[in-house]
DNA sequence: AAGTGAAATTAACTTTTGTTAACTTCTTTT
DNA sequence: AAAAGAAGTTAACAAAAGTTAATTTCACTT
């Protein structure tokens, strides 16, 4: 996205806030920093913390019953990244969500922040934006998984991503697009053998 | 789900609600039945209704390139419709929505709902158990996509939905499962075989 | 700079899915 | 009851994905 056009939307979200309220809101954010590698949320873990993320890369993913890892979700800078499991449904995380870049959260409590904004409607575009990008993102992997074949939904993640396929080893973008590292593989080959 | 913990869980979102509350909420309410096969929502259409399905089942569909249908939703009973693309995107809606039984819905203007849960917190219940619907059926359902196999997913959605199963015409399951018709009767047969 | 280990590619083989078309079954219409 | 049509199954073949293992490439450590 453009710079100018992230810094108006941003904008947008606080035009009805005062000056005090933007510093109450303030009050409840913590910042928490992760090196590469580091784990944020472990698998058996309930967390109701919701992160929105400065900078860096977090992936979720679940060990499969044959032993492989599954990535479930991959989340960079201006998204939001919490566990599905505690979010949702109240339950233990199944999936463990890691850093794979160093990366600076800022965290809040879930339950917190939708209470105040029940109390503080000045806040709900807020809410919209996170409900927004949050079922935005889910819809868009369940339409390419129920509409393009596994290369097609390669070549759809390449374009919606173009800057994160180069900071992401291929393994994760093989198991999050439901497909195994061999079988990416060959697929970046069929493409470039295609272009010529 | 047990009647008696469906009839609790209703209860609970109007707790805090006078009757004068839920009155109003009844008078935004438009009632809709559809028979059989008819549109309720057509392509090309920016509808930013939200739908509570009384009874009946409604699937929403896109016409992919090669011209062949794959099936975006399948909601029934308690469940909520709605134009994906318009919702969340104020967009025209890339999917058709049909009801493929005679249907009942409760019609709202999703932005009217929401302005009025803004300005009325006590309605709030209602907000999270919409939002919480939709995600976590979206999130169930990739999750079957990056966690399960063809064959792993169509016994899963026979065990979570299994009176559903009966309701749907195999062709819309399978596009609904992200393979085709002929995939699916194959594994039907697999399956018949490994329980003997 | 050499050595270690993980990631990615390639190869060989098996299994599954896609595709097209024929065939059967079942429902609906006339 | 006969005919028509749609849905589901089966068959045959091509294409793609899974699996296992060997090999190469790359990054990081010592």
């Amino acid at each position: 996205m453009l710079d100018l056009e992230k810094i108006k939307r941003y904008l947008s979200l606080f035009t009805n806030l005062s000056i005090g309220d933007i510093y109450y809101l303030f009050t409840l954010v913590k910042e928490k920093k992760l090196k590469h590698g580091e784990v944020y949320l472990d698998v058996g873990v309930n967390s109701r913390k919701l992160a929105y993320i400065k900078s860096g890369l977090v992936r979720g993913y679940v060990v499969k019953q044959n032993g492989e890892e599954a990535t479930l979700v991959l989340r960079s800078e201006d998204q939001f990244i919490a566990s599905y499991d505690s979010i949702l449904k109240n339950e233990k995380s199944r999936a463990c969500y890691h850093a794979i870049e160093d990366t600076v959260l800022l965290e809040v409590d879930f339950d917190a922040i939708m209470d105040l904004i029940d109390k503080n409607p000045k806040y709900s575009a807020g809410r919209r934006y996170f409900f927004s990008n949050v079922a935005h993102d889910l819809l868009d992997r369940m339409e390419a998984f129920i509409l393009l074949s596994p290369e097609e939904r390669y070549q759809h993640f390449l374009s919606q991503n173009p800057s994160l396929a180069r900071r992401i080893p291929d393994k994760y973008i093989a198991s999050y697009l439901g497909i195994t590292p061999v079988s990416l593989s060959r697929i970046r080959k069929r493409l470039a053998q295609k272009k010529k």
